[in-house]
DNA sequence: AAAAAATACCTAACGGTGTTAGCAAAGGTA
DNA sequence: TACCTTTGCTAACACCGTTAGGTATTTTTT
């Protein structure tokens, strides 16, 4: 039944949009009354709640494969901003859920344990990269959060249709040159 | 009426957040009934896409300023980040109005106009850095782009209360390190 | 088997939202 | 005086998240 709804919810959310999902909709699709919804959550932000942990663990699977594909440090960082990009673009309900992109932001900053699981993926590799350098730890933190913003800053930016570059391509290279500059200068 | 229904539109935001303005907290905030709104604006929506645009414009008269107390362009470039990131958290309304973060998302899309002003000023001094070196117009576009990225990603991930980092100047540092990472790979 | 307790599910409501139809009073114009 | 436009209101519609309270049905206990 939980999953159910879930699964139910989620649905809905991909004919329309994350506006227009409500209890009542949800409780139609699963052909049960309104009250039923809240024997299983306790209200709407927990359904959302749960749905973005999916989405954080979807993600997370994604780049656990690399993790074993690439044993290349540098080779593994481009596959995850790959992953990320594309994960993104592929589910972006759940990205914008993750994030609060254009919506009330459901469990952001409950969501912080999930997140800082996700960095790791990326600061193993960073590290994996600058090892030798020797670099303090507060250098890679840094550098994780350099990287991570710039991912999920033009992600943003494209999402929100704020870019006026319309080819997805050239956007995506945009990310491309970027960390190719990035993993360059570390 | 018109400016009284946005000035006191954004003092409710300010007192109580986005997620509990209503028209009617509106309506009554300027002691007159509900419809009375809806003869100087089509509906809430329109009201948010104003205020938006307000966020906009004092954003740009900023950068207008450095524009003309920094004449080197690096400088310049280096002004408009600090000057990007302090209007950010010095108005977190606006900016999680403009973009969309946490919020249902207003007139995202409509903005791209503004948005494309806006950017320009980061792209003058872009290119202005980068001008003897002669590269493409594309490739100024990209780095415009780039350099969003940075700014806005941090800036969301921060707002957004996702940094685990948790001392605030600590994440203007990482902003400022990749600022400088990215003029000199210019 | 009878009584009690727990379960499953529903109807109907409360207070809130954005939005609109329709009416009443006031003021200016012919 | 009669008309029309403006200004503002009340009251409603349809939706929302949420919950109180009731009715069957099933399970457990005596």
């Amino acid at each position: 039944m939980r999953t159910n709804i879930l699964s139910v919810a989620l649905q809905l959310v991909k004919d329309e949009g994350w506006q227009s999902l409500s209890i009542r909709k949800i409780a139609d699709a699963i052909e049960y009354s309104v009250p039923v919804i809240y024997d299983h959550f306790e209200n709407k932000e927990a359904i959302l709640f749960e749905l973005s942990m999916d989405g954080f663990r979807l993600l997370e699977r994604t780049l656990e494969k690399n993790k074993k594909k690439y044993p290349n440090p540098e080779q593994l960082l481009k596959a995850h901003a790959e992953a990320y990009w594309s994960f993104a673009f592929k589910n972006p309900e759940y990205y914008q859920l993750m994030y609060g992109l254009g919506m009330p932001c459901s469990g952001i900053g409950r969501v912080k344990p999930q997140l800082n699981c996700f960095r790791d993926y990326i600061g193993q590799a960073i590290e994996g990269i600058v090892k030798e350098k020797k670099s303090s730890d507060d250098e890679t933190c840094f550098k994780i959060y350099a990287f991570w913003s710039v991912l999920h800053g033009l992600i943003s930016i494209v999402m929100m249709r704020c870019s006026d570059i319309d080819d997805s391509t050239m956007n995506k290279k945009v990310m491309d040159d970027t960390v190719e500059a990035f993993i360059k200068n570390l």
